[in-house]
DNA sequence: GCCGTTAAAGAATGATCGTTCTATATTGAT
DNA sequence: ATCAATATAGAACGATCATTCTTTAACGGC
């Protein structure tokens, strides 16, 4: 039987999930890949088929693993309006704590008007998050947490927009205030819904 | 005295910015920018000095022209209240109609992770969006139009994230719904404020 | 030990990139 | 008419790109 791969291909995609971070798709060359991944050229080619199929197994890597824990932390034990919070405050100190590296998602996204593939991961990668708030806030809706009349999927609609405004805006070299701003502001938006149990 | 230029620099600025607004700095070619804007090589050059020169003369050209209009918007008669919706719905309508191009600023500011310059043309764009809107703000509030309570700069940054982030989510294939969401739940902030004259 | 598969290293391909150089033509003021 | 500066056209540069090819070595089941 043959040789096996002596790399593993989960910490190669890490490994290019970095690099697409730092420097994009176009500016990323396969020579950067390959020293950066420690492997070479034609293993490469070998496995991904070529550059966009590495990158798109990429994009995939990242935005499963993201929209992973976010539904899972969405999910998870706790009210969910709580869990809501904690989404929110959790995307803002990431932004504002490394804001050298951005969201890949948000690149892809600016970058693949011509890559119908790759929008179409972003697609579902945003469609995925827009779905666990909703179901967070039609869940809060039905223990009786929030006002009944809250218009579930309008309110995750907008709060996916203004996360993914924080997102894009945290490559602003001042964007602290404005990003806590954002957040002070969904917060109310919460609060304001929120039926406050009789203290 | 020299031959008179026989092209019109602003004419061939707004060529470069459409074709860096469809396929960024990186994915338009010079032989791209000649064609397109029908000069020869040297004259571009001469002109603008290199690639990226003529790219930071674009962008800034781009940028003072949006920001005049709607800093003019937000300035022009009528209540700075009303003007701020206009703006808003505008951002909104320009946003569902026109989705193939997107916001070059948007583009810019993803694609500028190693270029200071850019970065700090993309940065006084978006800071003169942001101060406008909060001049509106304070306007309205000395008018007696909204609540004498509302933190102007905070709101102000608030909505101008909101509005970055369907300018980025715009080009989504499937992003209208979400925009007018995001519209829906911004004009909603802004009429909480609002002090209803009486009627 | 053999064989099929893979890894590794490096050369080579063809294309495109941004930029420069050369040569020639055109214009406007003097 | 002359001159200075620009326009245009096209060749050429060196660099880099993604990809393929070639060769040699390493491994595992038979």
């Amino acid at each position: 039987m043959p040789r096996p791969k002596s790399f593993d291909e989960a910490q190669v995609l890490e490994g290019a999930v970095a690099l697409f971070r730092e420097r994009g798709f176009e500016g990323t060359s396969m020579p950067d890949l390959t020293r950066k991944l420690g492997i070479c050229r034609q293993s490469l080619y070998n496995t991904f088929g070529d550059k966009k199929g590495l990158y798109l197994k990429a994009l995939e890597n990242y935005g499963n693993k993201e929209a992973q824990s976010k539904l899972a932390l969405l999910q998870g034990p706790g009210s969910p309006l709580e869990n809501l919070r904690t989404l929110i405050r959790g995307f803002a100190s990431y932004a504002t704590t490394c804001p050298a590296e951005g969201c890949l998602t948000v690149t892809a996204l600016v970058n693949s008007r011509e890559d119908a593939d790759a929008l179409a991961a972003v697609s579902q990668h945003v469609q995925s998050l827009e779905n666990g708030i909703e179901c967070a806030l039609t869940r809060a809706k039905k223990q009786g947490q929030i006002n009944a009349h809250t218009d579930a999927a309008s309110l995750a609609r907008y709060i996916t927009t203004s996360l993914y405004g924080i997102g894009l805006l945290v490559r602003l070299p001042d964007s602290s205030a404005r990003i806590a701003a954002t957040v002070s502001h969904l917060m109310e938006s919460l609060q304001r819904i929120e039926i406050q149990p009789a203290a």
